[in-house]
Order: C-alpha cells, then structure tokens, then sequence
DNA sequence: CTTGACTTTGACGCAGCGTCAAACCGGCAT
DNA sequence: ATGCCGGTTTGACGCTGCGTCAAAGTCAAG
C-alpha cells in the first residue's frame, strides 16, 4: 500500500489527478484510513490507471472512459466512438495545417515589407438575398463609377428604404476583357418580383444572389486607389492560404453613397468565394 | 449605427461575443445611450472586429491581441509571436497525428480481433537509479527463472529493507543467441558502493541504470504465459504507434516476490526503451 | 396599449486539472 | 513526551472564450 505522493511518482502522474479520478470514480483507493481521511492505493490498481491514461492518450474523455472501465461498451461501440475521434482528429489536423500557412504567410510578410500588413482578411459564409440589379458591361473604369452612381442614386430614391439593403456590385468578367462585365444592383431585406425603371432606358431586375459557403473578405475605405490595394492584398492572402478564387467577386457598399464623386468616404467589403486549391 | 443584433449578423459574431469583446475593451461600441445601456455600433467598426478575427485566426490569444491594436508591438516583436505560434503549432501537430496512428492501431486492433484488446500501454520517462546486479548468461528459460528467484530471495536477505527497493531484470541479448543474456538485481534507494556475495560464488555489483526518456511499458500478471504475450502486445503497439526499440528491456518487479516458483501472482512491469522510428 | 422581438447585467458551465490555503497527520530526532 | 518537517485532507478559485439561461427593462409595429 502506497500513499498517494508514492503512488503518483510511480505511475508519474499527479497527486490532483489521483485525487480528481477519485471523486469522479474511475479509480477508487484500496483503502481508505476512516481516521484520517488518507488514501491508501495498492500498486494492483496501476493497471487500471494506466488503463485511464492510455485511453486519455486516445482522446476519449474522462467521462467516457468510465463505462470503457466497467466493461459497460461494446467492441462496436467504442469502435464508433473512436472513428468518431478519428473523424474530429483528422478535421483538426487539416484546420491545424491551414492555421500553420496563415501564420508562416504572416511571417513571410513581415520579412518582405519590414511592417505590419494589414490583418482585416476574414472567411465568413454569406446567405442567398434577393437582389434587385443591371447588368451592364463598361468599357472603362470611369463608366463602371459613373454607372455605380447612377444606380445608387436612382435606386435610392425609387426603392422603399424599407425595401433596399445595400449597394452590391458583382465583377463577372470571366474571361478579363478589355471591358468590365458588372452586375450593379441592391440586396432586398425580402424577395420582391417589382424591376425598377431608373434614368433612361435602364432597367433594375429582380434576382437572387447565391449563398456562398466560405468567401474571403476584406473591408476597406472605398477610394478606388485604396481599393486596388485591398485586391492586391486579398489576392495574396487566398494565394498564401491555398485557397483559390471560385466564382465572381463581389463589391458591398457597407454605407450608402454620399458626398462627392470617387466614393472617397464609402465604407466597401470586397468578397471573394473561395474553395481549398487543387 | 446598429444595434448589436444586427451588427453581431453583418459580422457573423454572436452578441456575446461582442459584449465580451467591449468588456475585455478590445472593441467598445461607438456609442452607449447612457439611458438604456444600449450599444449601437458603428459601420466603420467593422475593420477592428475583421482585424481581432484574423488575428484570432492566427492562434493569438485576445490578450495579445490587444496591444497588438493599440500598435504598442513592433514588428519584430509581432514576428516573434508567431514564430513561437508556429513552433507549439508544429509540436501539437505531430502529437496530433500520433494521437491518430493510435486510434488508428486501435480501430485495426478491434477488426482483427473482434474484441477490446488491453489498454495499457503507456509512454513514461524513469529516472537513472543506482542498481546492484548480477550479469549472467543462460542456457533456457527455466535456468533464467532459477536465477531470478535465487537473486530475488538471497537479496531479500542481505540488502537492508530501507535501501532495497525493486527487482529488475534487464534483458541484454543484443544478437538474440540462443542464450539469455540478463542482469537481474536491485534497484537501491541511494547509491551505494557496497559489493554483495550471495549464494555460491555469485556477486551483486554496484552499477547504475541509465535514465530513459520514452519509455512504452505495460503491466502485467508475472505468469510466464501472461508475460509472453504481453511482449506480443506491447511490440504490436510499438510497430502500430510509430516507435522502434532503442535500448535493452526491462522487467520491474513491482512486488516483492513471494509464494511458489513462476512468480504467479508477482505484478510486472515490462519496459521498452522506444524512440520516434526512423 | 399591447405584443413580441431585442437588449441589458449577472451568473453558471465547460474539461481537466494546477495552485493556493488552512488545518491535520506521521514518523524521526530530541 | 515533544517538536518539527514534510505529506495529506477538503475546499475553493483559476484558466479560455465564450454558450446559455434568467430576470428585468426597451423598442417598434400594429
């Protein structure tokens, strides 16, 4: 018989730990003094704990070790519970390894630009809206503002507030012309079959806007020279985190547009969906 | 300005998360109406929260994280940080993907056999302990056996009780002959120098066992079938988990050997010295 | 004015112990 | 017998980053 400073050297675990397996019952003394209080284990009862400790080791939790004790589980049930760890285990294994690029990217980038980047890239998973739109295709970037504004200003006045979200603009050049093949149009807090007829001939119609499971996103001051860096940043953080770039890139205007041409003060999330690279 | 409900859904964060963000005074609300408590956050307060997830992204702490937006952290200071972030990253990793060769080796073990096998393999280190052993060479088991116990009985004797501690045997058959190459003798509570002639013309000599690292061992009823396949056991769990043998093994007698010759009811400890497989 | 949806502060919970604190106990030296 | 030092007991708090109630107050729509 040992006391429990003793029997914790052997077993090289710690007297807490012994004391805290007592009161959850996985491993009783063999003796208790009534006296004094003081454990007492037999060096038998080190099976046992060596047991715990390498079930422990598997991943299992105190509590489920308990039954796994009392012969209580079945061969196929803790066969279930351990593919189960394994499923969990290999998850954070992947996660683990993603974190590890994050950082190594991190580190990288330090080294290059001797400073602080920026840290504001942040994968977040948006739902399907309703989105009431023009698609239009520009020839410059001076068109593509201009066009931005004409429908900001016009959507503002002809949409219910109630009705309208956010200014929304959707790059879908697939091939990267010359030219710039935009969606420009507002996100709706409910579905809503009404097109809008705004300036002339053009029209707002009624669509939807795709969930997107993980897209990468940055937010940034919507001056257009600060809007070409965030695209460089963003660019390198999917590059850097192997990710890559799965569908057409969004621009969600965070405020609505005031004040004078160019969006100096506008408040821009850039979106991109991602998936893991090949 | 909104409401933390939707602010909280725009940035895909719980409310909770933050109010506990304003207690900790990483992100306070741009305002509080100071009649009703209510926060109200700022569209413009999104790129600190984007900023926070990243880095939380990166492993940092929410403490860290606080000076690192004050720009109280220089970057080499920042680079640093996640260099050590990278390094704990890269130790759990590998603990993480041994965790999964176990479960892995588990899973396999409850196939083959149909049944839960024995849990109780576990990685210890030991300490080196001063030891007073006889070096002998034998023909078979049973002149082992006899040797064993003559060791055990005569060193019961002669050694006092407050400096004896347990008998070891360490297997050193190197080339595995036919013969057994084995030091059995006693590990001693202090060093010692003392020589000790036991029955015939044998001698105990004071020597030392050397401290090993990683140390896979199992417990076992001392029964001669029991110990064989507890030898198959932990050799599986060794070739399963990764390990090689990296030294000779020993058997610890953790209870004073008494009762008839087998050593039936004796508690063994078997221990193989393992490290990381080439 | 009544709902019902939101918000506030405050508290507990978690997983597995580590780490005090205050009070006892055991064995050795005197 | 007596001190003393080291080990032991129970009990409580700490840790990380929130999730999850509970009770009470607020806001906006009908």
């Amino acid at each position: 018989m040992f006391r429990i400073g003793e029997f914790a050297q052997i077993a090289q675990v710690s007297g807490r730990q012994l004391r805290f397996y007592d009161q959850l019952g996985l491993l009783r003394p063999a003796r208790i003094d009534p006296q004094t209080g003081y454990r007492y284990y037999s060096i038998r009862q080190l099976p046992r704990l060596n047991s715990i400790l390498a079930l422990k080791e598997l991943g299992l939790s105190l509590e489920q070790i308990g039954p796994l004790l009392k012969n209580e589980i079945s061969p196929a049930e803790l066969r279930a519970m351990l593919t189960m760890k394994r499923a969990q285990l290999e998850q954070s294994l992947r996660e683990e390894e993603t974190r590890l690029r994050h950082i190594e990217s991190r580190i990288a980038q330090i080294d290059r630009r001797g400073g602080i980047g920026d840290y504001d890239v942040v994968v977040k998973s948006v739902a399907a809206t309703p989105f009431l739109s023009l698609r239009c295709s520009c020839e410059n970037m001076d068109e593509a503002v201009r066009m931005v504004r004409t429908v900001a200003e016009d959507g503002s006045r002809q949409i219910r507030p109630a009705l309208r979200d956010k200014l929304i603009v959707v790059a879908r050049n697939d091939h990267d012309d010359e030219k710039l093949d935009l969606e420009i149009g507002f996100s709706l807090m409910r579905a809503s079959n009404a097109n809008i007829r705004i300036s002339g001939d053009l029209m707002l119609r009624a669509g939807e806007l795709p969930a997107v499971d993980t897209m990468a996103t940055i937010v940034r001051p919507g001056t257009n020279a600060a809007s070409h860096s965030s695209f460089g940043a963003i660019g390198m953080w999917i590059e850097a985190n192997g990710f890559e770039v799965f569908g057409p890139c969004r621009e969600v205007f965070l405020e609505p547009i005031t004040g004078p041409p160019g969006f100096e003060g506008a408040l821009v999330e850039i979106q991109f969906p991602v998936r893991a690279a090949a």
